[in-house]
RNA sequence: GGGCCGGUAGCUCAGUUGGUUAGAGCACACCCUUGAUAAGGGUGGGGUCGAUAGUUCGAGUCUAUCUCGGCCCA
């Protein structure tokens, strides 16, 4: 049978890949053969490359972002590994924390308990216990996704010595005096009681209360202003009783107008702004009014109002202060400042020497500073200040307004600015702005324009509050001095603290008294022991001084920080002003940053729209190298876009590939030659060979320059198109002949199997990276050898000799005559004359040029026809024509090849028999 | 509401300093093969480059406005 005398593919690897089963069985390999330490071993020595883990927040199963995230991560260190570079990644967890703590808040409201009942250390212990938990399942699921790093000395920010040298990292801003106690309207949550970061905070629509309430003027060098009232216009009525000052616009223009009509207005005169003069008379429904005159900002210069409750105690000045921040976009052009309840009018009212006051305690009740109104509650009080207003005939109208306003993202209740007592780390008194901003610079941003976004946020952004009022985090190392109120500044404190909490952890400093931390230089009685946490963005914004700094198999800088493009405001910002603060450069030599996971359309996933896809979902529907390619197939500098039909075409994609290797493996019979590509006899091989590997040098320079500038997408692509172009449908197909057909030791049949061993060795490597399971899998079956992985190897060197530009020039002419065969076969074979492109003869038709050329090729090799014919096209016009036609004669039963004569090739007849 | 980024075939992506008829792979359709076989090969269709207006001899590329989406901020 002519089967058994040709030498079809055959190997041990399934064309089915089975990942979801195959996968967890190389996991529980690579941990048994301690791949992590091999690692290390193996390039030990070598330049270090530390991608230093961004830690993710120890609560609730990971989503796509955080798979997107950790497999980016282990594509960057596996290329640098591979690249010869000692390869570092120690995962860390983000630990404390206003989330966990209202979880086990959350738990005790179940079971009917009271936060306030139980110790604080019993708290903070539940908090760890929580964290704990969701490390060991983080593990696990990040394992899952084939990310190879130190898993068992991981690093967190609760751990005793991140605690310990957090309070080291505080204290040399506290001695420096960066680090102040300041007073400032923060964004207060009353349910909580506690201010909120910025990332905690949710804008979500929100029926206000309006009001429009005129202040009258008192003083004023314009005459004609005297007898007038400014009419401002605000949402939050209840701070009106905080009022302290009014605030314009000098390059506005404004209006005074006498009002008509029937109401407490009635022949007032009062002052809007002219922009806002239509809108301001439509909503109040005035018909009638004057204008008087008109006049600009400027002029409101030195004007002094009264408090519209004048005569119920706020008989203080209101001065008129000059601010950008006013506009005509909504109101009336005149801005009511309480200097405790937002940040513009806070700064304001500062520059102007007007004090923040407490107004409001942290229940949200007024306190004694607020006459009339103090115990009462501000969200009660809108209706209070609405009627007093109306009583004091201040009150053009009331009414309501839906519109986006900040709310805690836990408790999903309204916020409020509110000045409290917090220490902020200064971005001018000791220049960390201006060091950040240098430090960006020295920083290399993937994509670049990473590095602009950070910068305006650098640039812009006030100081940092990092005191927070809660239980579950580091506490403030501070003492403050009873006699003067001033904090203590002693190094040997903080390295008591920091010394306790390395033996104990930080919660002793809630049950132990203050002398154990004071040590003997000090007597507890004289200080009060601070009872505020460190926000947590300072905590991770340290991880680079507790991990890089302290462990001996890290360096710092770190090579690079990657994260998603929200840590541009969150992981990337902190650790750049923590590093600056503390160390006068950035802890990272590199920021690769990514976009956001969106549905197939480009929308965000949410649960009501149904689109969310979760990485469990494709771990047990495909496995994970499928969701390996689709990252490493994504352009991460946009949004990446994910449902199942493009995960489709990525399994699809993957069956190429995996295809691709099982044809060579077969064809190898498993039997994997390593080949010293130096050694290689180059001039023995045939052109075709030679331009395969040609390809190989080319690809191999896209390889790493595409490596290099982290563009996986463009790399990938690249890989398929060699797997599907220049092997599938062009060299495989062509040696198909070669290798089924040729006797064993033909040259041609060899010297292919040498290419085959060198592209299977190429692909290996150069896939290894991101199909981490499949290559191992392929790299098993080749490699008896135990205990050692594909990831231990190192990338391929392709010698330089195999660039041939001259002959892929030739071959180019070569493949437009190949396709220009195929066009015409298919003609041929449309009208049912051949089938397979063996039934064809070609005749190819070439011009003078070209048939010098190409005259001493092989076209029915190259074409995949049982004759090719070659001559000069007769008129020399057309530079390429082929003719096709029904191939005459018998088809030899080995290489189905149809000859007139008997095929040489196998010495046989046509019966089937070799004679 | 403001700032930044983005919108090129069904999908993933290329498109140099503005310059012929906008490319690749996949998917799709049809055909071939049955010796890579839940594979392999061939041929082909498919895009008013988010919209509109402008600058220019010429715009996917530059400008403005709008729209949709994402991130950040308020």
């Amino acid at each position: 049978m002519s089967k058994e005398q040709i030498n079809l593919p055959k190997t041990a690897f399934s064309m089915k890949a089975n990942l979801p089963v195959k996968e967890p069985d190389l996991i529980k390999y690579w941990t048994k053969i301690n791949l992590y330490k091999q690692l290390r071993k193996k390039n030990k020595g070598q330049k270090k490359f530390v991608l230093h883990d961004g830690p993710p927040y120890a609560n609730g199963n990971i989503h796509m972002g955080t798979a997107l995230n950790k497999i980016l991560k282990d594509i960057v260190t596996k290329f640098h590994q591979m690249n010869g570079q000692d390869s570092v990644y120690v995962p860390g967890w983000d630990c404390h924390g206003l989330p966990i703590e209202w979880k086990i808040e959350e738990q005790y409201k179940k079971n009917k308990k009271n936060k306030n009942d139980v110790p604080v250390v019993e708290f903070r212990k539940e908090c760890r216990e929580f964290a704990e938990k969701w490390i060991k399942i983080h593990k696990d699921q990040f394992q899952r996704l084939g990310v190879i790093g130190d898993w068992n000395n991981y690093y967190s920010t609760m751990s005793f010595n991140a605690e310990a040298q957090i309070v080291r990292e505080l204290g040399k801003f506290l001695k420096e005096g960066s680090l102040y106690r300041g007073y400032k309207p923060v964004l207060w949550s009353t349910v909580e009681k506690t201010a909120l970061a910025d990332a905690e905070v949710e804008y979500l629509d929100h029926v206000s209360d309006t009001i429009y309430t005129s202040f009258p003027i008192k003083k004023s060098k314009k005459k004609e202003l005297l007898n007038c009232e400014v009419i401002i216009w605000t949402t939050t009525p209840w701070t009106i009783p905080a009022n302290k000052a009014l605030a314009y616009n000098k390059n506005l223009k404004y209006l005074i107008i006498e009002l008509g009509g029937e109401t407490d207005f009635k022949n007032k005169k009062v002052i809007v702004a002219k922009d806002l003069l239509k809108s301001f008379v439509d909503e109040c429904k005035i018909d009638k009014y004057k204008k008087i005159s008109e006049f600009l900002g400027n002029d409101f210069k030195g004007t002094i109002c009264t408090h519209p409750f004048l005569n119920l105690g706020y008989d203080y000045d209101v001065p008129m202060l000059e601010a950008r921040f006013v506009t005509t976009e909504q109101g009336t052009g005149i801005v009511h400042c309480a200097p405790s309840h937002g940040p513009d009018d806070f700064n304001l009212c500062l520059n102007n020497d007007i004090k923040a006051l407490e107004t409001v305690d942290d229940d949200g009740k007024y306190t004694s500073n607020i006459p009339l109104f103090e115990g009462i509650h501000i969200f009660k009080a809108n209706a209070i200040v609405i009627e007093k207003l109306k009583e004091e005939k201040k009150l053009v109208l009331n009414g309501k307004l839906n519109h986006s306003y900040p709310h805690s993202w836990r408790s999903k209740a309204p916020l409020v600015h509110r000045a409290t007592p917090q220490w902020f780390i200064s971005m001018e008194s000791h220049g960390l702005r201006d060091k950040a901003l240098k430090a960006i610079d020295k920083t290399v941003f993937y994509p670049e324009k990473g590095k602009d976004r950070l910068k305006s946020m650098i640039e812009t952004r006030p100081d940092w509050c990092v005191s927070r009022q809660r239980v579950w985090g580091v506490p403030l190392p501070i003492f403050l001095n009873k006699k003067d109120g001033k904090a203590l500044i002693d190094d040997e404190v903080f390295e008591n603290i920091a010394n306790i909490y390395e033996k104990e952890g930080s919660d002793c400093w809630f049950k132990d008294d203050a002398q154990k931390f004071l040590g003997k230089k000090y007597k507890a009685e004289n200080f009060t022991k601070l009872s505020d946490i460190v926000e947590v963005w300072f905590d991770s914004g340290s991880t680079h001084s507790f991990v890089l700094e302290t462990r001996e198999d890290l360096k710092w800088p770190a090579s690079m920080y990657l994260e998603g493009s929200d840590q541009h405001r969150g992981w990337f910002h902190s650790s750049l002003l923590q590093a600056c603060g503390t160390r006068g450069e950035a802890p990272f030599e590199t920021i690769l940053s990514h976009g956001f996971v969106v549905d197939g359309k480009g929308l965000k996933m949410s649960k009501s729209l149904g689109n969310v896809i979760s990485p469990d979902d494709i771990l047990k529907k495909y496995g994970a190298d499928i969701l390996r390619i689709w990252v490493a197939a994504s352009n991460y500098s946009e949004d990446l876009r994910i449902d199942y039909s493009i995960l489709e075409q990525h399994a699809d994609a993957y069956r190429k590939i995996r295809n691709t290797f099982r044809y060579i493996l077969g064809n190898l019979k498993d039997e994997f030659l390593q080949t010293d590509f130096e050694q290689i006899n180059y001039d023995d091989l045939s052109e075709l060979d030679q331009l395969i590997l040609h390809k190989v040098y080319l690809l191999n320079e896209s390889f790493h320059k595409n490596f290099k500038s982290y563009n996986f997408h463009l790399l990938y692509k690249d890989l398929l198109n060699f797997c599907t172009v220049d092997l599938s449908s062009f060299y495989f197909d062509i040696r198909k002949d070669s290798l089924y057909c040729d006797d064993l030791k033909s040259k041609r049949r060899l010297n292919c199997l040498k290419i085959l061993n060198i592209v299977l060795e190429c692909l290996l490597k150069w896939f290894a990276p991101i199909l981490s399971f499949t290559t191992d899998e392929i790299f098993h079956l080749i490699n008896k050898e135990e205990n050692t992985s594909v990831h231990l190897e190192k990338f391929v060197s392709i010698p330089k000799n195999w660039k041939n530009e001259t002959l892929a020039e030739k071959w180019d002419e070569i493949l437009k005559v190949r396709e220009i065969a195929n066009s015409s076969i298919e003609l041929v074979r449309a009208d049912k004359l051949i089938g397979s492109s063996l039934e064809a003869q070609i005749t190819i038709e070439l011009n003078n040029e070209k048939y010098k050329l190409l005259k001493n090729y092989d076209f029915a090799e190259i074409c995949i026809t049982s004759i090719a014919l070659l001559k000069l096209s007769p008129d020399n016009k057309a530079s390429i024509n082929v003719i096709t036609k029904k191939a005459v004669g018998e088809k030899c039963p080995i290489c189905w090849k149809i000859f007139q004569q008997k095929c040489e090739r196998h010495n046989c007849g046509f019966n089937g028999k070799k004679t």
